[in-house]
DNA sequence: TTGCTATTCTTAAACGTTTTCGCTTGTAGT
DNA sequence: ACTACAAGCGAAAACGTTTAAGAATAGCAA
């Protein structure tokens, strides 16, 4: 492994000239710094992350924390959808990312000491239980972080329009003549009480009725709870003509339970999912949804994190950025009737 | 941050004694070393990740080598699957994961200075294109390397039975009566070539004829190719009665293809895919397939991992390790009269 | 008592950086 | 010719840890 003094030695200048010039700092006359990075380049020398770590309390690494109810955060379609997006903005500016953990060595810490231990130079999070103690102390603890679906106080986060998303979701039924929309909503997390709030403020904008059975409850990402729940809208005496599901993942275990009941979509009824990812789009039937701008989530979560990090300083109260939806048509929302 | 010059203090001993306490190391008395250890926890002492790797040239930390062909290498279901299991073996050994890429501050490198750079223990490789330089000037420089479905000269590697796999899928489909088997098979990468090999073994052994236009070539993970290839053996004036896809991904493709053609699934054609995960578990038709154990799978490939990080100093030359497969019966799958 | 060994602890160097400060020049201003 | 000043460079400390080697103490046999 070649060193600063290994290459301080082989030009006849001191460390501390070489380590100005590699890092381009004032001090260092013009054409020996040329020299230094010419021998530099020609040694291939690397600088030690480890040391420089130590020395500037930076490590350009960041901690990743994706982590649902299975501990399975890798398999969370949208949320890993983001992280490819954060990752490849994160990586240009020079930083990596860490999977988070709870352990050092054999013993087990807290996400925070995890992150002391580390050095981590901030945080992206985007697990589910948003609400989890050992979040909160971390969120406390004054690391930059950046959330997505969540917002941790004095902390910048990301979020999909979900209450335009709900609300096209519902224009888009009502323009086709639906007039009976159920919900099924998800887990109570932070984007659940929006979308639930603007399917409310939509269907009452195009004076609609929304029975008090009509809206039921479910979990994202849960095939077998919203397969219940849809049964359930199925067996009313006036069942829905459409149903907007948690997410397209969940959105299988409705399509179970209308197949189950011996009808067909969407020409029985029609159904509208969330999230629009690429996995989904090529099932059969393509899922009416809406998409969330994953890139841009990504990127911005990005931008606000780095951001958050040059100015560790001053507290930090904006707002969260909103990303804007756009809804998916597919093919699984029928024209019908006016009754 | 408290340092264990801080422990030092407050016990009235040297830094050396403290390390050596917490360490469990010989050379402190026992009560010394107890009341060193109580103080620590007292204090609030982590270790500084940093210093450490910087002394001990080891930084607990396995680089990750996830990437297909669109550089989306996280959105890859098997492979994180996997990936995921992986993640949770390690994690328990004490080490952490960290996502590599091709940076350092804003220059670009290669994966094996990225390496050294950031003073990685190891390397786990799961990407499509096994065959880039980078990767073979990563795994002939001697840093200790896991791969799936892809073995590295002088590294340990696991790989599912896809020989057995196929093999059960072929048997499968002949004992409900399918005599007409076609193959779509994945791109060029190791595990190909095993595959086509046990489809070639099974219908030997069967008995049954591979006409040349039944063996198509798509890629993993590709729909629109498979939607082509399917068509194509569609399209021949005897079609196959049963088509083996890439993997359940690629085989939304077929499925586009087959409906397109006015067939259904399985009563006109029967499909068998390979991968099993329970992304497609809930779909509808519940494919035929093939499951890979993701699980042991990752779990062997971080016993694989460890023990050639603690052995590092002598060559490794063992076979690679062959996780049974398992064939998942699905829907997609009819029994048909012999004809 | 003396000498020896084992135990407990400390000193100090080292890992590879960054960064402050001070020294030596050279140049320009008076 | 003397002073000022800037530019270029080097010496050295520091970051927090590990570890080899040495010093001090105690125990024990002769």
């Amino acid at each position: 492994m070649v060193t600063l003094k290994d290459i301080a030695k082989q030009c006849g200048v001191s460390v501390a000239s070489v380590s100005k010039a590699i890092n381009h700092m004032p001090g260092v006359g013009q054409q020996t710094a040329q020299r230094i990075r010419d021998m530099a380049r020609k040694m291939g020398y690397l600088p030690n992350a480890a040391a420089q770590a130590l020395k500037t309390n930076r490590s350009f690494n960041i901690g990743v924390l994706l982590e649902d109810d299975d501990r399975h955060g890798l398999l969370h379609h949208f949320f890993v959808s983001v992280l490819e997006h954060f990752k490849m903005a994160m990586e240009e500016m020079g930083y990596d990312l860490m999977l988070m953990n709870r352990t050092i060595g054999r013993r087990t810490v807290s996400y925070l000491e995890h992150c002391r231990h580390s050095n981590l130079d901030g945080v992206f999070v985007a697990c589910i239980d948003f609400f989890h103690p050992e979040l909160q102390e971390l969120a406390a603890a004054g690391i930059p972080l950046v959330s997505i679906d969540h917002t941790y106080k004095g902390h910048p986060s990301v979020y999909s329009d979900n209450v335009e998303g709900i609300r096209k979701a519902v224009k888009y039924a009502h323009k086709l003549g639906h007039r009976r929309i159920a919900y099924i909503s998800g887990a109570p997390a932070g984007v659940t009480a929006r979308r639930e709030e603007g399917f409310r403020m939509a269907m009452a904008q195009l004076g609609l009725e929304v029975p008090q059975e009509y809206r039921v409850f479910s979990r994202y990402r849960d095939i077998k709870l919203t397969q219940k729940a849809t049964a359930r809208l199925l067996a009313l005496p006036t069942p829905p003509t459409c149903i907007l599901m948690p997410d397209d993942y969940a959105s299988l275990g409705g399509i179970k339970a209308i197949r189950e009941a011996g009808l067909r979509i969407p020409e029985d009824i029609s159904i509208i999912g969330f999230d629009g990812l690429p996995t989904f789009e090529h099932a059969h039937p393509r899922i009416c949804t809406v998409y969330q701008d994953v890139k841009t989530i990504g990127t911005e979560a990005a931008r606000l994190l780095l951001q958050r990090i040059e100015n560790k300083a001053q507290p930090f109260e904006e707002s969260p950025v909103i990303v804007p939806v756009r809804l998916v048509k597919g093919d699984t929302v029928a024209q019908i009737a006016e009754s």
